[in-house]
DNA sequence: CCATATTGGTAGCATGTTGCAACCGCGATG
DNA sequence: CATCGCGGTTGCAACATGCTACCAATATGG
């Protein structure tokens, strides 16, 4: 299955990333990366996942170059996993579905993990999609424009 | 399964939002309802996805709020699938997703299905994390607040 | 050094989920 | 009033997942 394609990806990028990804459990992972997790032991505890899902999953995002496995930092024998540039630039998702979480999945009040700009302490900025002159675009402002039509 | 959490999502609003979606073919058919298809044959047709599955996944996304089943626009006596308020609060993550896919899986110049800005039909810009105060943030300039830390 | 705990996995098996193909009722169409 | 397309349902085979047990290599304590 690692290299296995299991959507028609042929041209929709989205297809393309969510096939890259893998599943749910690897989206998972990579936000607690983001979150300082580099560990297998880590990710496992945090996650509460199985292990051969767990090496399964790491496995294959390393191969999709997403994670990269790297010695330890702590100088011991053990090897970390890490974010690439490839993986750090998923930031945007995961924070777009982090938000949509707290505006939808939570009452007013109820509490939850919060990502905050580490200067400032302060909560994010909700995320704006934006036309390519700055104009804040709603679903119905945007249409695809297939490859084929051109 | 269909009301049954997989993840311990007690506090991430990501592992929520995860959840809320349900699978990879979840989000691929909010994604072809972005891009306007609304009816069973059309979301079959498109994704390829067995009809079974297709079912499960579109009853599950109108328990959740995000699809709602009206009637058909057309007059005919069939159904139709449309996003909700909360359905169309995906797309951040659903553009999240596609500028991650363009700039990581195709070759330049490579053709690929693109969205554009209708009034302009120029693509979209590039998705920014932004702090409440306006900075732009990368994934080292934020950090996780747990709530049980306050 | 030696005993023991921890880390990072594998292996095997039961169970759950998916994909596939066949079927089917209802509404539309001629 | 025969037939087609739409929107499913059903049954089954194949595959993926989760669980538990196990294990080698590394760290740790005395």
């Amino acid at each position: 299955m690692v290299a296995r394609t299991r959507f028609d990806d042929s041209e929709c990028p989205v297809a393309r990333s969510v096939d890259a990804i893998g599943d749910w459990w690897s989206l998972l992972i990579v936000r607690d990366a983001f979150d300082g997790s580099r560990r297998f032991g880590e990710f496992q505890r945090s996650l509460g996942v199985a292990k051969n899902i767990l090496t399964a999953r790491l496995r294959a995002l390393v191969a999709g170059g997403v994670l990269a496995s790297v010695p330890a930092s702590d100088g011991s024998a053990y090897r970390e996993y890490v974010l690439t540039p490839k993986g750090k630039a998923l930031f945007p998702v995961i924070v777009a579905l982090r938000q949509w979480g707290e505006q939808n999945f939570f009452a007013p009040g109820e509490p939850h993990s919060q990502l905050v700009d580490r200067e400032q302490g302060q909560p994010l900025r909700p995320l704006e999609v934006l036309s390519a002159d700055g104009r804040r675009l709603n679903p119905d402002d945007t249409t695809v424009h297939k490859t084929s039509d051109q």
